[in-house]
DNA sequence: AAAACGGGGGC
DNA sequence: GCCCCAGTTTT
């Protein structure tokens, strides 16, 4: 399977796509504690008032130490109207307490060490890498799951096989954009039920997998 | 009104 | 593996 044929591919058309959560999220590019938050934010939504929400958030805390001033009381107030703003919230200060109490205060800069921490998993933890520390990582979310499924890239149920095999194709730099182009092309073509197939740049490699009425 | 949607934890 | 979490968006 030629990956760099469809990449380019999808960067012709890439242009006109609607902005993803990720692209919000790498606007805290260089900054591991806001990387970090605004990826607990940016969980189970598929909106981007993330960005706003999150940008609240830091200008009263953007430290652990300052976050846990707060009160899960005024951070849900600051982050709502995100979805699971309780949970989330809740999260949020547990990560804070966690990162004093092990870490020094500081996010660490490892798969394994962020894995450690309750509500990061393996998509947050690449992106923590990647665009906090500027290090190679692969965000398998559903999007990028679905779309290597059906672009025939792999052949597996779970996300982190996927996430094994693109990370062995993964480009020398600009994992960012990488990262945010398969996750622009799950969400604003290729998506779930009914992707827009007749727009689809490289619909000739696909294996229509969970497509039940194209567009 | 109902179904789809999206990461992670706990078991 | 399976179920749960809570709220917005799409159909």
């Amino acid at each position: 399977m030629a990956i760099d044929a469809v990449i380019r591919g999808l960067r012709r058309t890439a242009p006109t796509w609607n902005p993803t959560a990720l692209a919000v999220i790498a606007t805290r590019e260089g900054d591991p504690f806001r990387v970090l938050i605004a990826c607990i934010l940016s969980l189970r939504t598929q909106d981007t008032t993330t960005g706003p929400a999150s940008d609240r958030l830091f200008a009263e805390a953007a430290t652990p130490e300052s976050m846990l001033k707060l009160t899960p009381r005024r951070i849900e107030r600051l982050i709502y109207p995100v979805g699971f703003y309780r949970t989330k919230a809740r999260v949020i200060l547990g990560i804070c307490h966690d990162l004093l109490d092990r870490f020094a205060g500081r996010v660490p800069d490892t798969i394994d060490d962020l894995l450690t921490l309750n509500g990061v998993g393996r998509k947050t933890a690449n992106l923590v890498v990647t665009m906090g520390y500027g290090k190679p990582g692969i965000c398998v979310d559903t999007h990028v799951h679905r779309i290597s499924n059906r672009l025939g890239y792999v052949k597996t149920r779970h996300p982190e096989e996927t996430e094994m095999a693109l990370r062995a194709k993964l480009p020398r730099r600009h994992w960012i954009g990488y990262n945010d182009l398969l996750v622009s092309f799950g969400q604003n073509v290729c998506t779930p039920l009914s992707p827009r197939c007749s727009i689809c740049p490289v619909s000739s490699l696909c294996r229509k997998v969970g497509v039940t009425k194209a567009r």
